[in-house]
DNA sequence: TCAATATTTGGAATAATTCTAAGCGTTAGC
DNA sequence: GCTAACGCTTAGAATTATTCCAAATATTGA
């Protein structure tokens, strides 16, 4: 990444702390610029593990901490797909995920124009998940 | 409810589980009609609770075992709301999941008919599960 | 009825997350 | 710039949710 789109995310990221009441922090920083990195949503352990590489005494709570801030200043969206570990997607474009059953892997798959649910009266929406449990093009091919 | 609502609830029950490769049990037939008789999405911890009141041997590992059976017989569906227990959810009619951030009580939704996502080439969609956040009714008025 | 096998049970083990207390760093007011 | 207030980080303990295990029991098919 160059230095341009470096500091044009470090922006943003403050930004977004700032106006909902964080502090722009080292830990917080290096944890959204490796969810923007490798986007295969990872779960907190996941983050921490690749973390603690450039950051060694990063700890699991920090972990957790950055992560739920970047939750609530809305720059990542928390992604519960299964019992089991909650998984972390910086992608806040309108989109939906793709579980497969088979390899556990997650796609980000568009959502057409218009997708919404009648609600209703008196119910306020904030944010819709959609989830598609199945097999993915590379586990599709008959294999159990 | 009466006899035969009940005689009919087990046969079905006792089919699915059949064709299924699962055994009818006393355990799964009890917390089958539990989660029938009050359907607020409860996690596995509230199915052990009320099912200890009638059979109050039920361990928790039989909770999750039955309510596993239950999922894998397609007369049940898991729900992941958010961080947390999972909760479990008797109605198979097509619908959504709305989850109040305020007060986390769980509402079925109806869903528009034909809603889906266009999937890229050789996705294999097996479900969809659509969760909506936001207000319930009676924490839409301005409460905290 | 018997044998085979699935299920149940309680408890231990593991996984995921949250909490706690102490120390540190930033920020705002002086 | 100094200081108080407060948010953040840390390690580790605690809690919550789920899974695993081995022994006893129940169910099914022959």
């Amino acid at each position: 990444m160059n230095t341009t789109e470096h500091l044009a995310r470090n922006e943003r990221l403050s930004e977004r702390l700032t106006t909902s009441g964080f502090r722009f922090t080292p830990q917080r920083e290096h944890v959204y610029a490796l969810l923007l990195q490798k986007r295969d949503h990872p779960t907190a352990e996941e983050v921490f593990i690749r973390a603690k590489r450039v950051m060694p005494d990063i700890s699991m709570a920090t972990v957790y901490n950055c992560l739920d801030a970047l939750v609530k200043c809305g720059l990542a969206r928390q992604v519960t797909l299964e019992r089991g570990a909650a998984r972390f997607c910086p992608n806040m474009q309108e989109h939906c995920h793709f579980y497969c059953d088979n390899c556990e892997s997650v796609f980000d798959i568009g959502l057409p124009a218009g997708a919404g649910v009648p609600l209703p009266k008196g119910f306020r929406a904030e944010r819709f998940d959609v989830t598609i449990h199945g097999r993915c093009p590379a586990c599709s091919n008959g294999k159990k």
